[in-house]
DNA sequence: GCGTAAATTAGTCGCGTGTTTAATTACTCC
DNA sequence: GGAGTAATTAAACACGCGACTAATTTACGC
């Protein structure tokens, strides 16, 4: 909510607008791609849209990002690349005070609370059709992380901190599916669970799903 | 595959065709729904597909379904219903070979493991923009099914065989996670966790989950 | 046999899409 | 101050969509 679509009665002549710091075209539709892909994702808006939200005409669309694709893929660079980098060391290096799964998965879940859009486009990009973006985006997302998950819980397992009997690799799929899907059951189930939808609800999930899984993968206690 | 799409080169006059069993335009139309819809979801697949592999002419889907939602709709009854009622049995009188969650959820992977299309189904369902087909299916299911999973998680509380420091629901919450995602995840980190795709690594898929969820639910045995 | 109803197709309609073109204005450099 | 280029708009284009219409053929009841 920096710079977009705020002058809404700017009538905007044709031709090079005057100069002027106030007037960042590519921002501006970098800002409505973000808002509204996110919210919709990429079939669900439409190129005028997205340039009616940033108060621009739709061919510049095509003039700054090549196209829909084209923004929709700077959008994507943009918000996930920091992210991934992220989540990357944290399951690389991992801190002192979370330094097996369990702790990864804590740390992860507080990250994507923290970005509520993201397990929706995790979800969208895993349904599409065929990589169009797929490529770009899971392969470097998940791609990156979650063999560097299954070298840590390979690690605990020789450590003796984590159950022998369970593969490393399945896991790492339960604890990323853990740590992913109750975010988006959570709206949809709050009314049939009888769950109240705020904040504290979603520190409680984060916990119990903490508790729940370390105790899954802890070496059993008795025998 | 029972009847669609066979006679390729039938020219097909203009007006009602002579009587014959072999001709079931309805149901030609409702197999190529099943098929490309839960392929490529709702928006995926546009009416002229839908005709183009049913070997007839669009107009017919609104003349049987009064058009594409109704064709939509029809298609997920036939194949949602029996399955909702199965897992709904399923949870409403468990089994006395697995009476708890946890063997609950090894029923509940193996029915969708059964049904492959139906991860996706659930997810487009969920992220569907508004309660277009939201209200009719995900409420139907998850909406039934979800409560009475949080009550066979009560009873075991109350029966000392599940750890009392969880709440329920979101034990259910895990629980249908744990369940659904891993799924869609799997063909996906296939490459980046160098896992075989076939049928034995899912049956391992399940036998490692169930495994996880029963200890992460379990009494503590120590303390 | 005849009239009406059912089933089917070809063609079209209106709309929304992403993109393209041409015109227009401003800035920049010589 | 004129030439060339950068930025922007309005308008149009080609296409695909879901729906609708009119025509056509057969089946069925009397």
């Amino acid at each position: 909510m920096t710079a977009a679509a705020r002058k809404p009665a700017a009538p905007r002549r044709r031709g090079r607008p005057p100069a002027g710091p106030d007037r960042d075209v590519r921002g501006a539709l970098l800002e409505a791609a973000r808002t509204l892909f996110l919210q919709r994702g990429y079939a669900g808006v439409s190129v005028r849209q997205l340039a009616g939200a940033a108060g621009v005409n739709p061919a510049m669309v095509k003039y700054y990002f090549d196209g829909k694709p084209g923004l929709y893929a700077a959008m994507l660079q943009e918000v996930i690349g920091p992210l991934a980098a992220r989540v990357e060391a944290m399951v690389a290096a991992p801190a002192a005070d979370s330094p097996d799964l369990a702790g990864f998965l804590g740390d992860y879940m507080r990250t994507v609370a923290a970005h509520p859009w993201l397990p929706a486009l995790i979800l969208r990009d895993v349904l599409a059709p065929d990589g169009h973006f797929r490529d770009r985006f899971v392969h470097d997302f998940a791609g990156r992380v979650a063999p560097k998950a299954a070298e840590l819980a390979r690690r605990g397992v020789q450590l003796g901190r984590m159950r022998g009997d369970l593969d490393p690799r399945l896991t790492v799929i339960s604890m990323l599916s853990l740590g992913l899907w109750p975010f988006l059951a959570m709206p949809v189930l709050q009314q049939a669970l009888k769950l109240e939808p705020d904040e504290k609800t979603v520190e409680a999930l984060i916990r119990h799903t903490v508790r729940l899984f370390a105790a899954g993968i802890a070496v059993e206690a008795n025998s």
